[in-house]
DNA sequence: ATCATCTTGGAACGAACGTTCGATACAAGC
DNA sequence: GCTTGTATCGAACGTTCGTTCCAAGATGAT
């Protein structure tokens, strides 16, 4: 059918200028008639396509974890090496936010701003991809916790840096989303100190510092 | 005087309170009636202390910041040792987000409720934490980026896991302050590969793998 | 007792909000 | 040519918003 084709797109049409406004304004700052003007609709035809302000937050986070979830899944199923499925993760959550600025910062902003049903179909939904980011993680080795950091905290905090690139990312200035999800990978496999990567045997790499051991944990240092 | 100091404590009272109800329902989400409510302070004596809800917020984080700065400040003057240094700045910042909930959501959460002056002045304030941050980073090692990070992208990502905390903290089962500091600075320093701690030398610490060097950039890979 | 500083409840302001309604326009099916 | 269903619109509804004003108490210093 055509119109159901069209009726389609018209929807899409909104659902882009829709989260536009609220990436611009928020959720609440926003207003439907800002919508309306933004993406050419009159006030009252958004409500021929759209039960309600709510229902327009909800269907623009819906639509995005979707397809981010959905390729995430595709692409994982052709990477075995678990670092290199790490990478495939952070690649992937990189490349849709930054191809979609707007869904983007709604996903990673808006969180409580859904009630009741919405609210809870979206949780899970986040719950589904943070169950895969897990289990991509529990991928990387030592089973229960690698190296000192619970696996919660750990796939949270790259959650964290992933998902705050939203605040300061500027394309002018800042890597492009393969070349960031490099840099966030390597951060989170391998931390920031030089000194990790050994430099061939035995050199004094000029300030060889002591890693501070503070706590014991698990550390199995230099076994 | 008295009254002088009744006034602060006054004004104090009520900033917490706003603080609370901008976490619960976001700044725009927030109505005036509902602090004066929550605080018990009547809605018209509210504007005898403060000219507008925007002042409201810009207080909140002004105070806010220029507390987490002068503890930090007053930390670091006492640590030589950069990696303690970088372990200071990572204790102080999550110490006083978990004893300052509600101020914690709003300094991540609401960067661009304000307009003009307020929001200028906020600004400046989080970029001297920022640059704070950066030098200490800087004092950790290799001039110029470390391991293939940008400092840019490495501090940025550091503040991205810790100001992300405030999505998922649930005190009930997660690490308290200090030792969600100690995995976080672990995660940031060493990252989270078991292999990283080098194996004394020129060891290959069985699963020995690649790096993917996908980008040549500032390498220098095993020179 | 007097005065200035706080503090209140209540009423009001214009503006903006999310949402609803009823009326059109237009195409396809009979 | 009339009906039917989809699409679109302007106008309006009732509510809440941030903010202001005011008259009347309360409080503490002189």
């Amino acid at each position: 059918m055509r119109k159901q084709q069209n009726h389609q797109e018209r929807v899409q049409h909104i659902l882009r200028h829709a989260a536009q406004v609220f990436r611009e304004r928020g959720y609440e700052g926003a207003s439907i008639r800002q919508i309306s003007r933004s993406s050419g609709v009159a006030l009252s035809s958004l409500y021929y396509y759209c039960r309600s302000k709510q229902e327009l937050l909800y269907r623009i986070e819906i639509l995005a974890f979707t397809q981010i979830l959905d390729r995430l899944e595709a692409r994982l199923a052709a990477a075995r090496d678990p670092g290199e499925r790490l990478r495939v993760l952070v690649r992937n959550h990189l490349e849709y936010f930054l191809e979609h600025p707007d869904q983007m910062k709604v996903m990673a902003h808006e969180e409580e701003s859904l009630a009741g049903a919405y609210r809870k179909e979206v949780a899970e939904i986040k719950r589904r991809y943070y169950r895969k980011a897990l289990e991509v993680f529990e991928g990387l080795g030592g089973k229960g916790g690698v190296r000192r950091v619970s696996p919660r905290v750990a796939v949270l905090s790259l959650f964290g840096m992933m998902n705050w690139v939203y605040t300061w990312h500027r394309a002018q200035i800042d890597p492009a989303a393969g070349e960031l999800a490099e840099m966030i990978s390597n951060l989170f496999l391998e931390g920031v100190r030089p000194e990790a990567i050994p430099p061939a045997a035995g050199g004094n790499g000029r300030r060889l510092r002591r890693l501070a051991p503070v706590r014991a944990g698990a550390a199995r240092a230099n076994s």
